[in-house]
DNA sequence: GCCGTTTTCGGCCCGACTGTTTTCAGTCG
C-alpha cells in the first residue's frame, strides 16, 4: 500500500472542510492524520492486520475505520462526497499566498470565481473591488500572488539556497546594531530543499536592522516590513527571506519557535501545558506569567525534561518522545566520515585527475576514497573500455605505493542498462575494489519493468552500492517509478548499500528515504559523486541529511576504518 | 475528529503582520 495516497486523500479533505467553514480542529485532526500516516511506511499493513490503528497518536475510531477503507477499495467514500460539494478550482485557488479558505468562499460566493484563471481574469478588470473587505491593495497582491504560484513556487535543493543565506549573514552580522544573529527555520533543521530563509537577530535597535536588511543587495522586492520582522524575495531562486529582530532574553525561545518544524512547535506547547506552562516565542512562561526560561534553546528543553534535540530532528518524528526517555540517537557528525565512494576523475567525465582526486582526500581527512568513473556505454561521459580500465587501475597502484596514509580504491560507476544486465561482465567487475551501479537512461520505464530491471542489478555479487536510487533530478526528472519496499528488502538480502547522493541536484536518497532504509536494515552510503574540486564539499549537505534521517555512524558504510570496509566489500 | 493525573464534554498552540477597519478578521508560520 503506498501510504502517501491515504495522506494525500486525508490533506485533501481537510483543505475541503476549510473552504467549507468546517470546525477547524477536524480540519487540523485530518491534516495531522496525513502527517502520521505518511511517516509510517509499511508498517501500514500490520498495524491493520492487528487492529492497532488506534495506538497511532491523533487516530481514534473514525479516522482508523477510514484509512481502512482506502487500503481496501482504493477509494474514500467521504472524500467522494466532498468533492462534489465545492468545484475543483477552488482548491487551486488556496495555493495563492495571501488566500485563504475565507477570501476563496467569498469570491466564489458573491463573484462565482472558482479557477485561478478567473481570478486573475476579475481581478485585471477590478472587479474584486466590489466585494466587501477588498480594495485596491488587496486586488493587486491577489495578482502578485499569481504570479509567484506560475512562476513555480518550488522548494530548492539546500545546496543552492545555502550560500544566498550564509551572505545575508555576513552582512547583517557586520552590522554595528546587531548583537546576535542565527539562521533559523529549515534551513537550520538541514532540510533537502528549502522554501525561504528565516535569520533571527537580537539588537538594540530594530529599525536599523530591518531598514539595512531589506535595502541589501540581492534583494528584488520587499514584501513585509514590520516592528519585529520584516520580508524581502533575494537571489537567483526569488526567494524568501524572513528577519526577525527579538529582545536578548527570548532570543532561545525564538531560536526555537523559528526553527520549528510547525509541527514540532505545536508538540512542544502542547507539552508545555501539559506540564503547567505556556510556550511561545518569548519563552517558557508559568502559570501567573513569570519567564521560567527563553534565552537559550538548551533551558527550554530542560525545564520540559527534555535532552537538547539537534535541529535535524525537528519535525514531531518521535524525537520528543525520545529525548523525555534521554534515549536521542547518537547522530552522525562530519568526523565520522572515512571517504567518499562515488567520485569521478578525468578517466571519465571529471575535472580532476587521480593523483589530484588523492590530494583533496587527504586535505579533507579521509582514509579511503573511491574513484569510480562511469562505464563504458555511457559515451556522452567518457565511459571507460577495457584498455582505459587496465591503464587506470595500474595509475591507481602506483598512488597507492605513494600515499601511506590513504587508500585509494578502483571503482567503477557502472551503467545499469534497460533489461537489467550490468554494462561490464562479470570477469570484469570482480577486478574492482568497489562497483556502484546506476541508472543513467530509459527512465520511463514501467514501475514492475523498472523494478526488475534494478532488482536484477542489485543481485548481481559484484554490486557494493546502488547509487542515486530514485535517479531524481530537481527541476529536470522526476523520480523513477520502482517499488522501494521491493528493492530495498533486495538489497538487504544481498547486501548492497543505498547512496545518499548529496549533489545538490539529486539529494538521492533524501532523508525520508534513508529512514525507510534503515528500518529495512540496509546500509547507506553518503557519496559526493564529485565531478570537480567544489563537488566534494557537498559532503556536509550529505551529513546533515543523514542526521535528519536519525542515522547513527554504524548505519553508514563510509564511517567504516578501511579494514572493515574491505571486508564489508567482499562478499 | 481526537482525547482525558482537571474532563466522556469541551477543549484543542500562539502571536505578528496586512489591509481593512476604527477594533478586527484573515492569513501565515
Amino acid at each position: 500500500m503506498d501510504v502517501s495516497h491515504i495522506s494525500t486523500i486525508f490533506e485533501d479533505v481537510a483543505r475541503i472542510l476549510e473552504l467549507k467553514g468546517d470546525n477547524p480542529f477536524k480540519v487540523r485532526a485530518y491534516q495531522r492524520a496525513a502527517r502520521t500516516i505518511e511517516g509510517l511506511g509499511d508498517e501500514l499493513e500490520s498495524l491493520i492486520k492487528d487492529d492497532r490503528l488506534t495506538d497511532l497518536d491523533g487516530i481514534g475510531n473514525d479516522l482508523a475505520e477510514k484509512i481502512k477503507e482506502i487500503v481496501l477499495s482504493g477509494r474514500l467514500r467521504y472524500y467522494e462526497e466532498l468533492q462534489n460539494t465545492i468545484p475543483a478550482g477552488l482548491l487551486a485557488m488556496m495555493d495563492i499566498p495571501g488566500l485563504g479558505p475565507k477570501t476563496v468562499k467569498l469570491l466564489y460566493d458573491q463573484l462565482g470565481i472558482d479557477s485561478v484563471k478567473k481570478l486573475q481574469l476579475a481581478a485585471k478588470a477590478g472587479r474584486l473591488k466590489a466585494l466587501e473587505g477588498i480594495k485596491e491593495k488587496t486586488e493587486k497582491n491577489i495578482l502578485k500572488g499569481i504570479a509567484i504560484v506560475r512562476l513555480g513556487q518550488e522548494r530548492t535543493p539546500y545546496p543552492f539556497i545555502y550560500p544566498l543565506a550564509e551572505g545575508f549573514l555576513r552582512e547583517l552580522k557586520s552590522l554595528k546594531a546587531v548583537e546576535k544573529i542565527e539562521l533559523a527555520g529549515s534551513i537550520r533543521r538541514r532540510k533537502d530543499t528549502i522554501k525561504d530563509i528565516d535569520i533571527l537577530a537580537v539588537s538594540h535597535d530594530a529599525p536599523a536592522v530591518t531598514d539595512a536588511f531589506t535595502a541589501l543587495p540581492g534583494v528584488r522586492q520587499v514584501l513585509a516590513r514590520g516592528r519585529t520582522k520584516s520580508s524581502v524575495r533575494a537571489g537567483e531562486f526569488n526567494t524568501q527571506v524572513d528577519l526577525r529582530v527579538v529582545e536578548k532574553d527570548s532570543f532561545g525561545a525564538a531560536l526555537m519557535y523559528f526553527t520549528g518544524s510547525k509541527e514540532f512547535n505545536v508538540a512542544m506547547r502542547r507539552l508545555a501545558i501539559k506540564k503547567g506552562y505556556k510556550l511561545n516565542e518569548y519563552g517558557l512562561f508559568d502559570k501567573k506569567g513569570k519567564r521560567l526560561a527563553g534565552s537559550r534553546e538548551e533551558e527550554i528543553f530542560s525545564l520540559l525534561g527534555l535532552t537538547f534535540i539537534p535541529p535535524e530532528l525537528r519535525e514531531d518524528r518521535g524525537e520528543i518522545a525520545a529525548a523525555t526517555r534521554g534515549s536521542l540517537p547518537r547522530l552522525i557528525k562530519f568526523s565520522d566520515i572515512a571517504g567518499d565512494l562515488h567520485v569521478h576523475s578525468d578517466y571519465s567525465d571529471g575535472a580532476v585527475s587521480l593523483s589530484g582526486i588523492a590530494e583533496i582526500a587527504l586535505a579533507r581527512g579521509y582514509r579511503y576514497i573511491g574513484i569510480t568513473d562511469h562505464s563504458q556505454s555511457l559515451k556522452v561521459a567518457k565511459g571507460l573500455d577495457q584498455s582505459a580500465l587496465l591503464k587506470k587501475r595500474d595509475a591507481i597502484a602506483r598512488l597507492n605505493e605513494q600515499h601511506k596514509s590513504l587508500r585509494i580504491l578502483f571503482g567503477t560507476e557502472v551503467e545499469i542498462m534497460a533489461d537489467g544486465s550490468l554494462d561490464y561482465c562479470d570477469d570484469i567487475l570482480k577486478e574492482f575494489d568497489l562497483v556502484v551501479a546506476a541508472v543513467h537512461s530509459s527512465f520511463k520505464q514501467s514501475r514492475t519493468q523498472m523494478t526488475k530491471r534494478v532488482v536484477s542489478a542489485c543481485r548481481n555479487k559484484y554490486v557494493n552500492i546502488l547509487a542515486h536510487p530514485t535517479a531524481k533530478l530537481w527541476g529536470t526528472r522526476d523520480s523513477v517509478d520502482i517499488d522501494m519496499d521491493e528493492l530495498l528488502r533486495v538489497c538487504r538480502d544481498t547486501r548492497v548499500a543505498m547512496e545518499m547522493n548529496c549533489n545538490g541536484q539529486r539529494m538521492d536518497l533524501n532523508d525520508a528515504g534513508a529512514m525507510q532504509a534503515k528500518k529495512m536494515a540496509v546500509k547507506l552510503a553518503i557519496n559526493t559523486d564529485s565531478h570537480k574540486p567544489a563537488d566534494f564539499d557537498g559532503m556536509a549537505a550529505g551529513v546533515y541529511l543523514a542526521r535528519r534521517a536519525w542515522l547513527h555512524p554504524q548505519d553508514v558504510i563510509n564511517c567504516l576504518s578501511y579494514d572493515e570496509l574491505k571486508k564489508w566489500l567482499k562478499k
